[in-house]
DNA sequence: AAATGTCACAACCGCCGCCAA
DNA sequence: GTTGGCGGCGGTTGTGACATT
């Protein structure tokens, strides 16, 4: 029954690849491939098993690789992506040419992690958690004294944060903020793509060769929702939809964009039902359909999507500009660097400088805080 | 200069789905 | 139909480099 072992696991070398042992693996796969790994090590004269030459060929010996710090569009592109695949380092990595699952996963948990635990974002949710927030750091800063952010403002003037009610209609509020706030980086990224003419060449091909990767990682996440959507806010749904409708086919998007515009907040608490009506039937143009059979039989509809994901929240939905134009789909066989003429910020202060934009938010005038005290 | 703390990242571990036997 | 290895993935760890005290 079953395969013979795949290798004898005793003997084996572990920890630390040596420069010799990288050339012989690179000099195999390069004259070979690497065909099946399994048989791999003892064909190239290695001993390691060949789980760990894989690793060792995916995460650092692969010509395609990307080495260096991660620009600012890459860095926002894994925070978007983030937001809407949850640790699907993979998925995240095959938008991001030249970069590894591994590399990517590492500086999210070394860099973008802390600094969205630093302003108040739960990394997991996306979501802005006042227990999260360093408060302090914050009234101390220069976000404190501009315009951006003004936390007495939102809390109510001169008055001490002790009102718990209070506390939950700000979190409310910046929730909300949200949605604002990857509008945000989705214009950032938007322009971005515009200003490099290679993705529009990219995005351009594209729209003739549906992604087939991209297809199977929707598929992937359809059937498997990403376990760390505990609260899957409306905005993840539209970013899934971006992701399901691969890429430049967006002018039925756009133009049907007005039907998500709401004049306010709280009078655009949406019914599910219609929402789920309205994005089936008016959201989902017809090329999109015809190239990825988002209808077809095995595929899932729009309210297959919706109706999965028990959590949506469509009361989040408030001014809300969608473009559909996104990074999300840069292929992964692009041989294109998605961030060729980016800009790098050199220190981790403007890194936050920047993402304070992504708290930038005002009360409605509606909202009397008053009610709340 | 030494000790300690922090950061960065390569590599390993363990789990899961797929599929060959 | 069952079993168990392979490939892939996400989580975690080990360790060297660097910064701070």
């Amino acid at each position: 029954m079953g395969r013979a072992p795949c290798c004898d696991k005793n003997g084996l070398k572990k920890g630390p690849w040596t420069p010799d042992e990288d050339q012989k693996l690179m000099d195999y796969i390069q004259k070979n491939g690497h065909g099946s790994w399994r048989t791999l090590p003892k064909n190239a004269g290695l001993q390691r098993c060949g789980k760990s030459c894989r690793l060792r060929w995916t995460n650092y010996l692969r010509p395609d690789i990307k080495r260096g710090r991660f620009s600012f569009e890459e860095e926002e592109t894994i925070i978007q992506l983030h937001s809407v695949l949850g640790n699907k380092w993979s998925a995240i990595a095959a938008r991001l040419p030249g970069r590894t699952d591994n590399e990517i996963k590492n500086y999210w948990n070394t860099h973008i992690r802390k600094r969205l635990l630093r302003m108040g974002i739960d990394p997991v949710t996306h979501s802005p958690r006042f227990d999260l927030l360093d408060l302090s750091s914050i009234l101390g800063s220069q976000l404190y004294n501009s315009s951006q952010l003004n936390v007495s403002r939102l809390l109510g003037i001169h008055q001490p944060v002790v009102n718990p009610e209070l506390i939950r209609l700000a979190t409310s509020l910046l929730s909300s903020h949200r949605e604002n706030s990857n509008n945000l980086l989705l214009q950032n990224l938007q322009e971005n793509q515009l200003r490099n003419p290679e993705f529009q060449q990219q995005n351009q091909f594209q729209s003739f060769q549906p992604n087939q990767q991209l297809q199977h990682s929707i598929q992937a996440e359809v059937h498997h929702p990403a376990s760390t959507a505990s609260a899957v806010p409306c905005d993840t749904f539209f970013n899934e939809a971006q992701v399901m409708q691969g890429n430049n086919t967006m002018e039925p998007f756009q133009s049907n964009s007005t039907n998500f515009n709401c004049q306010g907040s709280q009078q655009n608490v949406w019914q599910d039902n219609a929402m789920v009506s309205n994005l089936s039937e008016d959201f989902v143009p017809v090329s999109i359909q015809q190239n990825y059979g988002l209808y077809g039989s095995n595929q899932p509809s729009f309210e297959d999507l919706v109706s999965e994901n028990s959590n949506f929240q469509s009361n989040n939905i408030s001014n809300q500009n969608f473009s559909f134009t996104s990074v999300l789909s840069t292929p992964s066989s692009s041989p294109t660097p998605l961030t060729s003429g980016s800009t790098y910020i050199s220190t981790e202060d403007e890194r936050d400088s920047y993402c304070s934009n992504m708290l930038k938010f005002e009360i409605p005038d509606i909202l009397d805080m008053n009610d709340f005290m």
